[in-house]
DNA sequence: TCGACGATGACGTCGCGTCAAGGTAA
DNA sequence: ATTACCTTGACGCGACGTCATCGTCG
């Protein structure tokens, strides 16, 4: 039986963390009748090394609170991680996708400004003439 | 003199975006005494469109705020425009190398959970034997 | 009179981090 | 007595989206 600390450190996470894993219900630690600490059972560590290695795979808490729910459940929750990793890899895809747009249209905008000067005072047309310049995103 | 919604349409932005950014301050409009409308005048358009087009280069709102405060107060944002922009880009690279390689985990995942067998309800020493054996970052 | 617009204020997202104000353990 | 731990509860982040409840316009 841990406090949160312990388990923390015997699995990388932060207490802060493991707090919140348990107040989602990913934990459910027993309580010292004492003084109300949460003791955990040597096994929560492989439950809480579970959380952080689907964390590492992009799996949301929500994600991993179904999986363990199935699991509780008796069911296997193999098939629905399987569907659910595979979507996630369209969208990182797609997200990828936007933040590669991104860092060439910053690097472009930041190459096209070596020759621009600065704005003054005077252009009360414009807010900052390096931005209003900068080309926009694709119609992609 | 338009509401906001009229601003909306001109420039693509939602009305409830425009009520946000007016609620940051980055947008001033009068108000109609008669019954509180928001009332932008024909300039506004521009800003908004400034707005919108920092944004697609990555400065956040508040980046946004402090170029129009520094333009109100006479001075040249442009070089804090240029500094901020090149710390986006080096973020940025690192934030896009994070995503490739979380990519890179999930499909090699996938690959190797096809020779693998759904875990079954009496293996109860595991919650998802894929996950569990899934490889993990690299500690770089 | 009715539907599309306007207003304010509050709460939801996501995964924690942090703070306050106190009690407990060694 | 000190220090490091523990508790609950609430608020912060970013950029809005949404909802409730109400007033206003054409």
């Amino acid at each position: 039986m841990m406090t949160v600390t312990e388990l923390a450190k015997k699995s990388g996470a932060t207490p802060d963390a493991v707090r919140y894993y348990t107040r989602m219900g990913l934990l459910q630690p027993e309580r010292n009748p004492a003084n109300g600490y949460r003791l955990y059972q040597p096994k929560e560590i492989n439950w809480l090394k579970f959380i952080r290695q689907a964390k590492t795979l992009g799996f949301t808490l929500h994600e991993i609170q179904e999986i363990m729910q199935s699991r509780s459940e008796g069911h296997s929750p193999c098939p629905h991680v399987r569907e659910t990793l595979k979507n996630r890899i369209v969208e990182n895809r797609q997200h990828l996708k936007e933040l590669i747009e991104l860092q060439d249209r910053m690097e472009k905008a930041l190459l096209q400004w070596s020759d621009m000067p600065d704005g003054d005072n005077n252009n009360t047309q414009s807010v900052c003439p390096l931005i209003e310049a900068a080309i926009s995103p694709t119609s992609s």
